[in-house]
DNA sequence: TCCCTATTAAACAATA
DNA sequence: GTATTGTTTAATAGGG
């Protein structure tokens, strides 16, 4: 991962960079295993070619006794910059050639171009076309580079491509790769861009460009790229000058790249830096967002100071306004802009995994679902009769709406419920007495696939799974069939739930155990169901008001809730209740939705009074969370539902039942 | 802290 | 004898 040795050749200039042509039989000293070949190349084959074409440039000859050297690192860097047809336009405008020296590479020695240069004997065209193929070979030796560096960065995005895939939730995790990446690619980058100033030449910008362009926007790079060449140069260049594309210095500077320009425009005075991204701070009198704990952070920097001074003056010593810098924080902008491209673009994969899950969840039954339950006669069966908040179709105009208020308060599937995974001693819907079946229903399919565990009760989850069959009684492997197909979750650890479902059967009371021909299935006591409903939620009145009013039932309950039962619950009565021997059960689920309600409304001591109550059979409910002795409860007051079952069991005996069981309260 | 409830594990018995 | 079903007890933990 590290290739510092490509920096390095930074300050040692063509000695270094040129050396270890051994593939193309260069005589440069040999490079460092980490150095990119095109060194080699490049050299080799522009001294091939000069062997051969004795390449002169006339004009060029004039530039370089124009230009003087800014430095012993820029020194080769800018004779070879010479060559390109732009330098002289460069040369005239500017003391310092800053895109060509930043960019020019140290293909040969200054020796070495004095001899071209005195040559003089290709023509300018001639010149082109060596140049061209000069380009073109560098052009594979940066691909090259290029490839081997984005393969290692691919790869490390695809693990974490999987990792989103696997869990949305770990997105927090994900961002904390995210950051992983953003390093890898930043040296990455920097380390490419390092060796792009030591193997570019400026007339070679553009084709460069194309091969750092995988896997990056091809125009923002070359804008980029473009901007770089351009940094200190001063708008009065004309591209009609150069004529080069790649280095058309025409094209002003793009507003989107705030940093450059004010590096521009304050020449080095960091500390005066107003900052425009977001992502970078307005630096503290002693704070910097390039100096943390002593140490410099600028890119491939770490140096350590004792004071933030000293920082400071390193600061605008070694990272002033010059080309390099420039280069620099152009390549971390590119990276900061790719990664937050690339962040965006995850988000949005989050959002529509979400999306999807949640959609799909509410689509109409008609959906195709990756288990088959059309063909599971129970639900098939139980689907206009069932428990209904499970059954109830979607309205055709709004597929994705819940189906019920109930059910847009906790039925959809969010973030935060992911993290149900694992075991809950406390299930929502015990805790807030929720009826789970919206829940259910609206997220049939993430339960059915995602290894999550549902945030309910065994007990009520095996109450569902009785009251979604057909006969409202199954088998104990009738029921551990139900869990493994509604819930991934419940697909491994089978000994482990089967023995809790065994336990809640046996140990709650309305679980009752029915014995017929084909042998014992277990049943629901929706009274007993009910008795053994957690305790109401107790709080502050508003607390319980604002669970009220997300529950759909507002402290107006005559209205809301006959609103509530015309919504959900009407339809069943006009399509499966009446005469169904199911109604019983009917009448419990619907109970069941409107219990926790009640309750809430008189527990608040709201304006639900009794007698306002718009449905009394219901109001009974809201009184039963009063201790009570199930063996003063006379008779069967189960409401076990049979193929028996009398039609005219209806609410209406349920509501007498529990009338008389009021009356013993 | 106490109590209730849920979960998990385990032992045991009855039965197919 | 084995697997399944059903019952019971105990430990543990969350929450009121």
């Amino acid at each position: 991962m590290m290739q510092e040795s490509g920096t390095e050749a930074t300050s040692n200039g063509p000695a270094s960079q040129n050396g270890g042509a051994s593939a193309e039989g260069g005589s440069r000293e040999a490079r460092p295993k980490s150095a990119t070949p095109s060194v080699e190349v490049t050299a080799a084959d522009f001294m091939h070619l000069q062997q051969h074409q004795a390449l002169q440039v006339q004009q060029q000859q004039q530039q370089q006794q124009q230009q003087q050297p800014q430095s012993h690192q820029m020194q080769s860097q800018q004779n070879t910059g010479r060559k390109s047809p732009k330098a002289s336009d460069k040369q005239q405008s500017l003391q310092v050639p800053v895109s060509v020296a930043m960019m020019t590479p140290q293909v040969i020695t200054p020796q070495q171009m004095q001899q071209i240069l005195q040559q003089q004997v290709l023509s300018p065209q001639q010149l082109q076309v060596l140049l061209q193929q000069q380009q073109a070979l560098m052009l594979q030796q940066v691909m090259y580079n290029w490839h081997s560096c984005h393969k290692s960065f691919c790869q490390t995005v695809y693990h974490i491509f999987q990792m989103i895939d696997q869990v949305s939730a770990q997105q927090l995790a994900f961002q904390q790769q995210l950051l992983q990446v953003q390093q890898v690619q930043q040296q990455h980058l920097l380390n490419l861009q390092r060796q792009g100033l030591l193997t570019i030449q400026p007339g070679q910008t553009g084709l460069p460009l194309h091969s750092l362009t995988q896997g990056m926007i091809p125009a923002e790079l070359q804008q980029l790229w473009k901007e770089v060449t351009n940094a200190h140069v001063k708008e009065e260049h004309n591209s009609s000058n150069n004529g080069h594309r790649g280095l058309d210095l025409s094209s002003p500077a793009p507003p989107k790249n705030p940093l450059l320009n004010q590096h521009a425009s304050t020449n080095g005075q960091y500390m005066s830096h107003k900052r425009e991204g977001s992502t970078l701070e307005e630096p503290s009198p002693h704070s910097h967002p390039l100096y943390g704990h002593g140490v410099c952070k600028w890119p491939g920097c770490e140096a350590v100071f004792d004071d933030f001074q000293s920082f400071l003056k390193h600061l605008n010593n070694e990272h002033a306004l010059d080309d390099r810098s420039t280069a620099q924080c152009r390549v971390q902008m590119q990276v900061v802009q790719q990664l937050e491209l690339q962040l965006a673009k995850d988000k949005e994969r989050l959002q529509a995994m979400m999306t999807h899950l949640h959609v799909k969840s509410t689509e109409p039954k008609a959906t195709p679902q990756p288990l088959n339950l059309v063909s599971n006669v129970t639900l098939s069966k139980s689907a206009p009769e069932a428990s209904p908040p499970l059954s109830l179709p979607q309205t055709p105009t709004t597929p994705t709406a819940p189906l019920t208020p109930l059910s847009q308060t906790h039925s959809v599937i969010t973030a935060n419920s992911l993290h149900s995974v694992g075991p809950m001693r406390r299930r929502y819907s015990e805790k807030y007495n929720m009826p789970i079946s919206p829940d259910i229903s609206q997220n049939k399919e993430f339960y059915m696939n995602a290894d999550v565990r549902p945030p309910f009760t065994y007990a009520s989850l095996i109450r569902q799974a009785i009251l979604e069959s057909p006969e409202k009684q199954l088998t104990l492997n009738e029921i551990y069939n139900w869990f493994t197909r509604m819930f991934a979750y419940f697909r491994r650890n089978a000994a482990t739930w089967k023995n809790a479902v065994r336990h809640n059967l046996s140990l709650h009371k309305c679980f009752v155990r029915v014995e017929n021909v084909k042998g014992a299935v277990w049943t629901v006591d929706e009274i007993e169901f009910q008795k053994r409903r957690p305790q109401k939620i107790s709080g502050s009145p508003a607390l319980v008001k604002n669970i009220q009013t997300s529950l759909g039932y507002g402290p107006a309950l005559s209205a809301a809730f006959q609103a509530s039962m015309a919504e959900n619950n009407i339809p069943l009565y006009t399509t499966a209740s009446i005469g169904s021997p199911t109604l019983n059960s009917l009448a419990n689920a619907i109970r069941e939705e409107m219990n926790g309600a009640m309750d809430h409304g008189n527990s608040n001591g709201s304006d639900s009074s009794p007698g306002r109550s718009p449905l009394p059979a219901m109001h009974h409910i809201s009184v039963k969370e009063e201790p009570l002795d199930p063996e003063d409860h006379e008779g069967p007051l189960s409401l076990v539902t049979t193929a028996n079952h009398s039609p005219d069991f209806d609410h209406h005996r349920d509501y007498d039942d529990d009338q008389g069981h009021d009356d013993m309260l």
